[in-house]
DNA sequence: ATGGTGGCAGAGCCA
């Protein structure tokens, strides 16, 4: 038996994050690796300093927004970028992949900017369209990842200050409803599997000293299915990359699975 | 209620 480690990372602009990511998976040593907010075209994707460090990679990247990839020390296969029903091509936020026989969605999830707002209707509308593409890849995929930045905390434990921040965006019970609706899929936030205390975050503000004070969220998540769930050995966030020299506002988080 | 910080791109948008 062997250890799959798999990881979710909002790099914050991969160009300008590629030397923490580079050290990070030369420390950490993930096995996959999948990525959010690369905002790079395709073109100008780092493929040769990721193959340097042992990793393939396959990305639907765009210009200045959004971007995904997942990297693997396997070659991915059987990708997929473009999801029927979600005709937004403009928006590159999903990339789905087969690794080691482990079927594995990358999520970009709609940010929605706040409660109300054209963009939150949309985040709401896209989260349910996503739910059918991911009902959809579980009964082609028993064994499946779904990873990312969700931008939507699970329940109060999630936000330092759950009482402050109320029902605003990330929060409000109809993004959480949208999430709950994934996860009644059968799939399981694995964090939750290993940790049940608050204050455990992914995520903290540039702003006001916010990962000094651990004010942050956890909104970047790796849910797994039934088949998998037994093979889970150990969830975590890693926060050393958010300590380092202009750091990504996101910090990794991983999980080990016994394949 | 606003603005604070960062990335991209070169002013304002997005987060």
């Amino acid at each position: 038996m062997s250890t799959m480690k798999i990881a979710s990372w909002n790099v914050n602009s991969l160009k300008v994050r590629l030397p923490h990511l580079t050290q990070w998976l030369a420390d950490a040593k993930p096995d996959v690796v999948a990525l959010q907010e690369t905002k790079l075209e395709d073109a100008k994707f780092p493929l040769d300093e990721l193959a340097a460090a042992g990793y393939h990679a396959v990305y639907a990247g765009q210009k200045t927004y959004n971007g995904v990839a997942i990297l693997a020390r396997d070659l991915p296969q059987d990708v997929v970028s473009e999801v029927p029903g979600l005709d937004d091509p403009q928006q590159r936020r999903i990339l789905a992949a087969t690794v080691g026989g482990v079927r594995v969605v990358d999520l970009y999830v709609v940010n929605g900017k706040e409660v109300g707002d054209e963009k939150y209707t949309y985040k709401l509308d896209w989260l349910a369209k996503v739910r059918a593409f991911l009902a959809e890849e579980l009964r082609r995929h028993p064994r499946l990842v779904v990873l990312g930045d969700f931008n939507i905390c699970p329940d109060d434990r999630d936000v330092y200050d759950p009482v402050a921040w109320g029902e605003a965006i990330l929060c409000s019970p109809a993004e959480r409803a949208g999430l709950q609706a994934i996860t009644a899929l059968g799939l399981h936030d694995s964090f939750r599997l290993f940790e049940q205390a608050a204050g455990h975050f992914s995520w903290w503000d540039y702003r006001q000293a916010a990962f000094r004070r651990n004010m942050g969220l956890r909104i970047d998540l790796i849910l797994i299915s039934d088949a998998l769930k037994s093979q889970a050995r150990a969830a975590a966030i890693d926060r050393t990359p958010r300590q380092w020299e202009r750091p990504s506002d996101h910090t990794p988080v991983t999980l080990e699975l016994d394949i």
